[in-house]
DNA sequence: TCTAAAAAGCCACATAAAGTCACATTAAAG
DNA sequence: CTTTAATGTGACTTTATGTGGCTTTTTAGA
């Protein structure tokens, strides 16, 4: 008796999990007549070439809750509800702009399931998610890579974002000062950061809550107004977040999926 | 009794996966009257054109290609002592470029424990790999990218590369043609090759001794001569190998470690 | 909160389908 | 009639899947 292809069935593995954000071992077992063992073992090869996440009973997208391996990450949730924020405002055929860090890899990741989308980073990690899809055009912007954001800044980098012009920015920031300014840790990441929002019709920033009681050193030089700053919640009694409000147009991301 | 032609049952072929995205050899067997091994043998040679892929128990559109991560399991020992030989020729203080694949991922693999190297490559799994290291330099050479590669190429990335001059190039090759050539699947990736080649002092090309029996249809346009081909070894009655051999300096990979 | 049953996962082994390779056979071409 | 390319055959190897025993995680009830 002749064997049905493993490839199809990873393949189906895929799509049903594209369409219902997750699957059951059991579920898909039955469905496709074949032992939870063999499921297992398909998902754990799936896993391994990084196109979904297993958990306890099957597998989800990397784009939804990666509920146990990135738990550590601070204030993960906040800055999954701003990604899911933020790709609302993304429509198809658009070309847009992503830069490095956790809260824009959330952003990211709530694209994984969109296709018709042109997507710049400087960020490896986004650009290597996002490729992956292979619906996404996704475009690297290069430079020397600073190993603690993962991300390329530099002379070649500023060169290559000052090639192209695209719909929307998304930039993160290192903190926010007391009057209310998005400020980095170097000139350099400031700097790019600026140039970025420059490249944009329209930038919005996205920075989680815990931000707001974040000092670092250099300012982000944004020369045109943007076009609002994207977070989770406003913490009480921080002069920031005043400061912010009065600066800003703000839009509050809800927490529930 | 008069044979049906050969050419005909590969045009069928080929319009099955076209309508069905992938076939099983006990399938085509007996639709078309044939053996098993017959069929194998038939999507071995398209394989080969690359016209579609082969897997276990038949073949698939080259669209859904596996990624780059199931690819590096063919001859992965092969390819782990190229990438150690070709470490070997590296110094402190140089400044070294790497193309992107499976065979050079070995060479970054093998590069981790080093500290004072500066390293620019297009490939995204060998710049986070090597940015982690936190020693080694590295710089991203972006543009475009290819999803399968899992690496930048186009007009961003070769102006990029003409901006450096590096000690040595590591490059790959999608296959040695019959005359001994490096061949490549695109132009784009024969040409970016080529220029990578052209912003070294020296090249070194590391292919494993599988693309001795690969054609691809681009030969890539070195200009100066290469400084030698490593491999792990040399497959006899290829003839691509005895073209080689005659070509360029070749250095074989003791396959211990 | 603790505890036990149920479900899911993991691992080692068994087996059948698929693959590989050397050699035999057959049809087409010269 | 011989040579050559394509195909078939059979022995052997590899891969995919299933099964059963055991461990871990989840769930639900006390």
């Amino acid at each position: 008796m002749s064997r049905p292809l493993a490839v199809d069935r990873h393949g189906q593995i895929l799509q049903a999990l594209e369409a219902q954000g997750s699957v059951s071992v059991s579920d898909l077992a039955e469905r496709f007549n074949v032992s939870m063992e063999t499921i297992r073992r398909d998902l754990k090869l799936l896993a391994e070439e990084g196109r979904l996440v297993t958990v306890h009973g099957g597998a989800h997208r990397l784009s939804n809750e990666p509920s146990l391996s990135r738990r550590t990450i601070e204030n993960a949730e906040g800055k999954a509800a701003i990604g899911r924020a933020a790709a609302g405002l993304v429509e198809d055929g658009m070309a847009i702009l992503i830069d490095s860090g956790s809260t824009t890899l959330a952003l990211a990741q709530a694209l994984t399931n969109r296709n018709d989308l042109t997507v710049l980073t400087n960020s490896l990690p986004i650009g290597l998610l996002l490729a992956r899809t292979k619906t996404i055009k996704t475009v690297l912007l290069g430079g020397e890579i600073e190993p603690n954001d993962e991300a390329a800044f530099g002379l070649d980098t500023l060169d290559l974002i000052a090639k192209y012009r695209v719909d929307l920015a998304f930039i993160g920031a290192g903190g926010i000062s007391e009057v209310g300014q998005f400020t980095d840790y170097t000139r350099l990441a400031a700097e790019q950061r600026a140039s970025m929002a420059a490249a944009a019709k329209a930038t919005y920033v996205l920075a989680d809550s815990t931000k707001f009681s974040k000092r670092t050193p250099v300012p982000i030089p944004i020369a045109s107004p943007i076009a609002a700053l994207i977070t989770d919640d406003l913490p009480k009694g921080e002069p920031a977040t005043e400061a912010a409000a009065r600066l800003w147009s703000i839009r509050l991301a809800g927490s529930k999926p």
